[in-house]
DNA sequence: ACTTGACCTTGACGTGGCGTCAACGTCGGA
DNA sequence: TCCGACGTTGACGCCACGTCAAGGTCAAGT
């Protein structure tokens, strides 16, 4: 007859783990000795190797305990069932693990990989880190904001433009200008360039659908709109980018939101 | 300025999710209006996205309170570590539910591969459900109480042995006369046949290695061997066996054990 | 002005699968 | 006889929250 020590180092588990599965029923009470010591025979040692099977597999302790009496039926058709959560919880770490690595690719927060890539693009620049992580906390807020209708524009219309080697020009001769003063020159510049690449690449991706973000809860726009508050440049970059746009004809009611975003996106 | 419910509601988690990252100092406690509501600003969105961005990919929350505030090259480190981690836990996921595959296949015990064979063997043969289980069981206790020593021994002689036709054969034999009469001639014809197959055998895996097990524990024989008691014919089989080896002259120390072992296998 | 219903507050307890004391009795070998 | 390893029960700890309970507040509609 074995003791618990024996016991559980047979099995591989602890004696804490052989006292615990006694006091949940799922393994009985085995006869004591004068002394008070539990002393198992050959049929315990089966039945733990039972739950330790399940146990070990991931199987809920109450899930073993209705298993370990149940038919083979019903022990098979269990077992198919705990071997697909098992398979969706193997896929939701992969999810994790896929979702770490972008952390870490993506700069410490999760963004889609168009925006991995401007962020990337900037820094390969030679943007400052702090400018950078500036606009990047920007797409962040955004994203926890309007993340649903923030994905398809930024498939639709979003990618296109962020990935187009001229606009990327632009974004990173906006983001040089971080911190000059108001007056300069090249301020006035870049926005008559900008409007010129608008212009020019409009027709692809048309007008309206770009500029309609439909970015209308009032108090996210708040958040959002403070983030860019202590920029002025880049908000007198926008304002002149909205102003030469009306310039040439170019209206829209969500156009003041719009331009802000994309000007400075 | 969001309320809790809203900023719970962008980032995806409950109210009293925030509530306890406050709690444990995770997310600095933000301003009150008059009736002691919390107040949020763009920078909580931001910090608690970072948070959740981390806990979501599994970082432990102390973890997480480290890497907050660490530099990046500390929060690489650590994330290189995580997905180290992440991946151990993904393989033994995994590990787990091949266990869980085999669980159902080999009889719902983790038995290797080769004695699954042989079980299932036995089944097809037509032998009784509860005669097999018991040979399982059988072979479940001695895994659990001699692993370390039945591994190689089942490697070097038990596989070459249970997965011959032959000697599936004279299982079978010994399996179908569970609970005939101890004077059955077929008790006799087996053991003569067995004995038979043996001595054809032994040059090639020696008799000397295959017949010593290493199984030396008292305390675990006397499971093992309660075991059997309730299978008088196997026992008689095994000891005829014993006593033909004997009159062709091999002789070995373990050989009382040992043939009961290869003999009811 | 009043109601309604959704929201907010703090505090306390529950969850699962054990680990880890504490405070004590027993066993086996030197 | 003594020592150290082992056994007993009971209680609390862990992690990341969920879920009441017992109230107070807010915004919208009547």
């Amino acid at each position: 007859m074995l003791r618990i020590g024996e016991l559980a180092s047979y099995v591989g588990v602890s004696t804490r783990t052989v006292r615990f599965y006694h006091q949940q029923g799922l393994l009985p009470e085995p006869e004591r000795n004068a002394a008070g010591y539990r002393l198992y025979d050959g049929e315990a040692v089966l039945r733990l190797s039972r739950i330790i099977a399940l146990a070990s597999a991931g199987v809920p302790l109450a899930r073993v305990h209705e298993l370990l009496d149940a038919s083979q039926d019903v022990l098979d058709a269990a077992l198919v069932e705990i071997d697909e959560g098992m398979r969706r919880r193997i896929r939701a770490l992969r999810d994790d693990r896929e979702r770490l690595r972008r952390l870490r690719a993506g700069d410490a927060l999760v963004l889609p990989d168009v925006l991995v890539g401007v962020i990337e693009h900037l820094r390969a620049a030679g943007i400052a880190d702090d400018v950078v992580d500036h606009y990047r906390d920007a797409w962040v807020l955004t994203l926890v904001v309007y993340r649903a209708r923030v994905d398809p524009w930024l498939r639709d219309h979003g990618a296109p433009m962020l990935t187009d080697p001229g606009y990327l020009d632009l974004m990173v001769r906006t983001f040089r200008l971080t911190g000059v003063e108001l007056d300069d020159p090249e301020i006035e510049r870049l926005a008559d360039d900008t409007v010129a690449w608008m212009v020019a690449h409009w027709d692809s991706f048309t007008l309206e659908a770009s500029l309609d973000h439909g970015l209308d809860d009032p108090r996210a726009n708040a958040l959002l709109e403070a983030q860019w508050a202590d920029r002025p440049t880049w908000v007198r970059v926008s304002e002149l980018i909205m102003q030469g746009l009306r310039e040439r004809g170019i209206e829209h009611p969500a156009m003041e939101r719009a331009t802000r975003w994309t000007a400075t996106d």
